[in-house]
DNA sequence: TATGAATGAGTATTCATTCAT
DNA sequence: TATGAATGAATACTCATTCAT
């Protein structure tokens, strides 16, 4: 089943979305079609368990975040959940490749949001437990910056922008947002 | 020609990505395949024509708040370019998701590269002419903060973030971030 | 087309309903299954095809019976019938075969009534003008009339009843059946 | 195994033909697949069973017939032997209807015969004890007879007869069959 | 130049059957 | 004797692309 799993990134990565069929998938993974049917009940759930694997990494790497939040600004927080954000991206940079080859078709059929919400809470959680200035409509932005750092991160591993500098960017413009934001009204 | 292109986005809009096909867009151009063929050398080509013209919106508009751009602070002319960025995806929002799918498709075959690079010279000149601190690295600045206003974006069309606030969140986002940026040293 | 459809019947006879695929119809035929397609939307079109063509001959028939049914006693119209009926089935022995394959898919998928329905009628009517005591109840004895004249065919195709006799069989029952309906009142 | 052979009838009667698959019977009968093959070397013979046990019991209600047959008209017993069919087909009417769809398979390979052979003789016999006029030919007729029979049954269960007069029609129509035939020559 | 019928490789999915445990 | 995971051939159907007219 982990071996389905693995193969599945690979073959998205190596021959992309419009190669992946079941067939090549098992082949890579070594067992038959009708084994890999017996753990994944079609193809649509092969590539959304990439995507809930990875989400729940990142939700988990942000809950560290949110753990230690005591005592510290929005914008530091900010930049501490950009960093958190950006190194589960790094980690692991084949399985973050493999999944922007997944998001269009997923999107497509509305699987993306349930697994989304783990990672939005706790940003949202880790700003409201911001020291000084509340941020207002902290569910706003924790929205509005977790779509800013997919966008960089994305770019990032598409090849648009340079890796090496994605830890910074996100940082500084985590921290810029968030700082901006504290202290303002509600919108 | 112009027929056969207008086709193919209210297919794209119509029936979604999987039922764009060459024969419903032929169809709905009201020419033969064959006729399409003689135009578009194969489907890809057409995915690809639809993007570009997209790309050059974007372009065009951010072209616009560079030709003003004397005597305004990097931060102000981010906010604008966020501003101008916003208002070409909002105007026609359901070609703009249908972007997004085609995206997908395209990313991986790395056919977009060329058709962004204008919008990229656009910021970075934008933010070049700039009055005031001069924003160090303004190519690095410029694909970040693009990086950063797709990813709003596509999450606010994807309905991830809510589209009413989109304008604002993108120009906060970017006039913060560039105004951390600016007068800084480069990286 | 014509190829399609006398190929199928081939490939029903020849080989039987489990092995009539698109792919073995499409090749005996000499076409592609993707021409196949072009003129049956699906497998099942292909069955009802035969269907419908064998019960149009048998319809036909049987109102040749009708249009001379004048004067005429309702137990030698029955045998008329009869007779039409079984040379219908007896001209085209494999058409009548495959169709025997192929009855209980499409009885399955209640496709079969609508093709059913003219011949039900000829034989109704034809009985209806018959002479001297009238049937009661037409439509229930043409339609039980009909029936074990299916089940006599059925028989001797496949090869449970001894086809020589099938005529004087299906003549004899028709004729003592009817007169013994005839006159009768109405259950 | 007895489990078995209920699961299977309950699968064909509960999913239908197309979903008769191992597993599912495996399952229904509280078995794994592997019990299953222990018992019937394949699929096919699980069919094969439910349908000689159905043709069994037609076979035993008309030996029932054929043991009172002394005294009585070839007629009357034609009209004894079509109640007895038509009511065990009416005691259990899905698993009748169940059993039309998997004749289909079966007839095709022949594996009907040797079941049917009962069944006919059963009604020959009868036939032949008649009192009276006898039948010539009686396996011939007795053969018609069935024919005839099992065509109205047929279509009173898939509906194109009304099942309500199938008894009355069957007698009749047997009564009046065998009495048009009693005391003729051979053909 | 335009047509659209024909092609056939390619896809997801099912299921009878086997065999190591 | 019983299990059930693994197999892989088989199926219906789609669609980008070609080419004779």
């Amino acid at each position: 089943m982990d071996a389905i799993f693995e193969a599945t990134i690979q073959v998205l990565l190596k021959e992309g979305l419009a190669r992946l069929t079941t067939i090549r998938v098992a082949e890579r993974a070594g067992v038959s079609v009708g084994t890999l049917y017996q753990y994944f009940p079609n193809k649509l759930s092969l590539q959304y368990a990439i995507l809930v694997r990875h989400f729940e990494e990142l939700a988990t790497a942000v809950e560290g975040v949110r753990d230690g939040a005591a005592n510290r600004s929005p914008a530091a927080l900010a930049a501490d959940i950009a960093r958190a954000y950006v190194r589960v991206k790094t980690a692991r940079p084949e399985l973050t490749q493999a999944l922007y080859r997944v998001a269009a078709v997923l999107q497509q059929n509305k699987l993306t949001t349930g697994a989304h919400e783990r990672l939005n809470a706790a940003v949202r959680d880790t700003l409201a437990r911001a020291d000084g200035a509340p941020v207002a409509d902290a569910e706003r932005v924790a929205r509005a910056l977790l779509a800013a750092l997919a966008g960089l991160a994305r770019a990032a591993f598409e090849g648009e922008l340079k890796s090496e500098g994605l830890e910074e960017d996100a940082t500084v413009l985590a921290g810029a947002y968030v700082a901006a934001v504290a202290g303002r009204p509600a919108a």
